[in-house]
DNA sequence: AGTACCACCTGACGGC
DNA sequence: TGCCGTCAGGTGGTAC
């Protein structure tokens, strides 16, 4: 579930366990993955170097490269990251693994192949490639409400727009606007001072609790929408049906009496 | 500018 | 049981 907050899991996951140890050997075994970088020449670049730190800027993982620039690595809807023995049966889905000299690897496992890994020289370049906006965490109030004032889309939609803040997805869209009490398809144009306050202060807080629960769905607080993102649950709050509606080309889920639509 | 729709992929699930 | 449509947390392209 790879948004913001699991991919600051996945980061952390990945200074523990491949941090600072030698590559021996790297083996791609599925290319679908790869962006512009053959098998080869990826398993030729990461052999015998190592990775010295990590970065995160939204749903993008870069682990910088001794020698060799930076690993960016994307999880799409399905990847993750599994440290393992060797000998041990790869995890399911593995595309790309990474053996370390201390007898353990890392797997980037992804079944759906919709997520991607590259090598970049500079990850400053690649974010503005990719015109990826500033990280979800790090902008500030001021940058939000303006960003709120200027957009003629709905504000799930905004929340989601990469360009503007990068990480925000649509499960935690939809988790950030249950919070705050705001109908997913509401348009920007009508959120006031107040509410746009809200959203800003409960974006903090949902992603800053989920990444201390390591974006472990059986972890979040119940009171959450998210443990009851299903058709036909009921709200923890009102007791209501939790609804399910097409909004902006994504799955909005909501509760209509706590998220009026005004 | 914003949205709708398609594509990329695999696999789970419900209906018949 | 088996087949089929639908859906799923990602991004990126095209057409209105």
């Amino acid at each position: 579930m790879p948004e913001l907050p699991d991919v600051e899991t996945f980061r952390k996951y990945l200074n523990r366990t491949g941090l600072n140890r030698k590559i021996k050997a790297c083996r791609v075994e599925n290319k679908k993955v790869l962006k512009g970088i053959t098998p080869k020449e990826l398993e030729k670049k990461l052999k015998d170097d190592k990775f010295t730190k990590t970065l995160r800027q939204g749903k993008y993982l870069f682990a910088a490269l001794k020698k060799n620039g930076f690993l960016v690595v994307h999880f799409g809807m399905t990847g993750y990251l599994k440290y393992f023995k060797n000998g041990n049966v790869l995890p399911p889905h593995s595309r790309v693994v990474i053996n370390f000299t201390n007898g353990h690897s890392l797997a980037y496992s992804n079944q759906r192949l919709l997520g991607k890994i590259a090598l970049v020289s500079s990850f400053r370049d690649f974010i503005q490639r990719k015109n990826l906006g500033p990280d979800a965490l790090e902008i500030d109030y001021p940058y939000f409400k303006e960003g709120v004032k200027n957009s003629r889309s709905t504000i799930k939609s905004l929340l989601m727009n990469q360009e503007f803040m990068a990480g925000v997805g649509n499960i935690y869209s939809d988790e950030i606007l249950y919070r705050s009490k705001i109908y997913p398809g509401l348009n920007n144009s009508k959120i006031g001072e107040k509410d746009t306050k809200k959203i800003f202060n409960a974006m903090r807080a949902v992603l800053a609790t989920a990444i201390e629960r390591k974006a472990d769905p059986s972890k979040l607080p119940s009171a959450w929408l998210l443990p009851h993102r299903n058709r036909g649950e009921s709200c923890p709050k009102c007791k209501g049906k939790i609804k399910k509606k097409k909004i902006s080309g994504r799955s909005a889920y909501f509760c209509p009496e706590c998220q009026k639509k005004r």
